[in-house]
RNA sequence: GGCCCGUUGGUCAAGCGGUUAAGACACCGCCCUUUCACGGCGGUAACACGAGUUCAAAUCUCGUACGGGUCACCA
């Protein structure tokens, strides 16, 4: 028979029938209603946002439902596979508390669906082509690139559909011995599935994400593999997910174009579809046009980008928890204490239109996250940090530990805790002050206070200040002061009759405030004194009276 | 250009035929306050447009506009 010729021909040392396979790959073994998803990232050593969206998604379907959760390499492209980008996407993916069971993971492989990179997988696919070939369901193009530049333009210019279709399909029918001809001619191909021809016909699918979804019937002979055997996307996800047994496959809707491809494939192989959950991309904002995430265009998107700014994973889960289900920050509210885990995670509540990414939101949302830490946590982490990303702070940090410690926990804990960090990188803005070598004066007093009176209260503030005061004693002294010059004692007083004085004790402690901080903003003066320490706190007043 | 998907305040979003159209971020105001914050209360602000179905439409249908995606031996 002229198939069998073909196959042997187009695929001499595979011997393996696809049976062989199915019986190596076994059913998990897994509790009713377990989901089994997988993330396949191509090694182009670029992960962001986007990608982490996704994977959360398939991390929390697997994980709530007792399944399975894996990672596969994508590697069936060599032209764009960047050196050591597996590692990268490894150690991201886990820096941002995504874990998996199985998989292609830091130290070999691991699991029975092996293996987890497709380039090693090329025996299963051509195995499965084979059998296609046999099947009448496959052919051999030996379309050159040029050939179809060409067919593309003429396609352009008669305004009929692009693509290797129907009529265009030059060698849909092609023979075993021109077949062989070519082959031994020394002429590459690449193998083409043989689409049914084009009718017009639709076929409905339900996405977990999207609903039902009514799509054209796919009547292109798209290329299974390249010309070097390994598989294109297409055929690779099909073989995979069949063969590692996954229930949901997440992606993002780029792929709903193709998916009446893989829908048929599937078909073909006489294999059920695994369920598709297509997610909406996440978007952002360029020159006033809303766009999907680019991996050129906009690197402080990488998730390498917020690692080194310093956002905590968890913040980052909260806000990415946020943006995929629409129910979350109710849970939120109602569940202060939970972990994010105990949330029930599904993919009905996932938006279908792009969302923007707001990073006003992440900042909102990682400040309230930073604040439920207590001081130790909060000193470990930032540690953590500056040791890779900056080594002064990092330096300055370690020198007093108790005195790092102390800084930090000012305002931390209690009823209501401060919020002033998102990020690791902004703390060192924020307790700049601390160190003096980072301090810096930026000499922005408070209206109300003149030149002179802001000597006088520095200067009174010097002579009566007693450091082990305590923190009520402290401030009256203060209202003294300010009380002897024409400063209210209490705001509401001033806020009532504000010609009777010349401000109010806000007023006041402010300048004593950026005496000893630089700024206008800062937490409470007497904790940072406390914290500082006799001899730095009168320092630094004397050093402003100048 | 073909095909597919989408469109609720500045942003993220609830909503599934009858709602005073939630909530969050941002912004503004007030209150609390022993300063800075935190917090509390309140405010501005939205169903892209046009038809149709219906007693009733943000919700269903069809057009239009706009945005996005995709049409590779990339994933």
């Amino acid at each position: 028979m002229n198939n069998e010729k073909m196959a042997k021909l187009l695929f001499p040392n595979i011997d393996k029938t696809p049976d062989y396979y199915e019986n190596l790959y076994p059913e998990r073994n897994l509790p009713e209603g377990a989901k089994v998803t997988r993330l396949g990232p191509s090694p182009t050593g670029f992960i962001h946002l986007g990608n982490l969206f996704g994977a959360i998604c398939d991390e929390r379907l697997a994980h709530l439902s007792g399944g399975v959760f894996y990672l596969r390499i994508e590697d069936t492209d060599n032209k764009r596979e960047v050196p050591g980008a597996v590692e990268v996407v490894i150690n991201t993916l886990r820096y941002f508390g995504v874990e998996f069971d199985e998989g292609a993971l830091k130290d070999g492989e691991k699991g029975d669906y092996g293996p987890y990179r497709q380039r090693e997988r090329a025996e299963i696919y051509q195995t499965f082509a084979k059998d296609l070939v046999l099947r009448g369901l496959a052919y051999p193009c030996f379309c050159t690139e040029e050939e179809l530049t060409a067919m593309r333009e003429k396609q352009t210019e008669l305004k009929e559909n692009f693509g290797y279709y129907g009529k265009w399909a030059v060698h849909r029918n092609i023979t075993f011995e021109e077949a062989e001809k070519n082959i031994n001619e020394g002429k590459s191909f690449v193998l083409r599935f043989r689409a049914p021809e084009p009718s017009g016909k639709t076929f409905t699918i339900e996405d977990a994400i999207r609903g039902k979804l009514t799509m054209p019937q796919n009547e292109q002979d798209v290329v299974l593999l390249k010309s070097d055997g390994i598989p294109t996307y297409h055929f690779a996800h099909v073989i995979d997910d069949h063969l590692m047994k996954t229930t949901h496959v997440v992606r993002g809707e780029e792929w709903l174009a193709t998916l009446p491809i893989h829908v048929q494939l599937f078909e073909a192989m006489g294999w059920r579809a695994p369920i598709y959950c297509h997610t909406a991309q996440l978007m952002k904002i360029d020159n006033g046009v809303k766009r999907k995430l680019s991996k050129r265009k906009d690197p402080e998107l990488s998730l390498d980008y917020y690692k080194s700014e310093g956002y905590l994973p968890g913040a980052v889960w909260e806000y990415m928890m946020t943006v995929l289900n629409s129910n979350y920050e109710e849970w939120r509210k109602e569940n202060p204490e939970a972990n994010v885990r105990e949330f029930e995670f599904t993919t009905k509540k996932m938006g279908i239109s792009g969302s923007l990414f707001d990073i006003d939101k992440l900042n909102d949302v990682s400040k309230n996250y930073l604040a439920t830490l207590d001081a130790d946590t909060v000193y470990n982490y930032i540690c953590e940090w500056a040791k890779e990303c900056d080594e002064e702070y990092y330096k300055l940090l370690c020198e007093d530990e108790e005195f790092s410690k102390g800084m930090i926990a000012i305002g931390r804990g209690g009823e209501k805790p401060r919020k002033d960090i998102s990020c690791w990188k902004q703390s060192k803005d924020f307790y700049s002050f601390f160190f003096d070598t980072l301090f810096k004066m930026e000499e922005d007093y408070p209206e109300n206070v003149c030149e002179e009176d802001r000597k006088i209260i520095l200067e009174k503030y010097l002579e009566t200040y007693d450091h082990a005061d305590d923190q009520s004693t402290w401030f009256g002294k203060i209202r003294a002061i300010g009380e002897e010059l024409g400063y209210a004692p209490q705001p509401k007083l001033y806020k009532k009759n504000p010609e009777l004085y010349k401000g109010h004790v806000g007023d006041v402690s402010c300048v004593i405030r950026v005496a000893i901080t630089g700024r206008t903003n800062s937490p409470d003066i007497w904790c940072i004194q406390q914290v500082l320490g006799e001899k730095r706190t009168i320092e630094r007043i004397k050093n402003a009276i100048k």
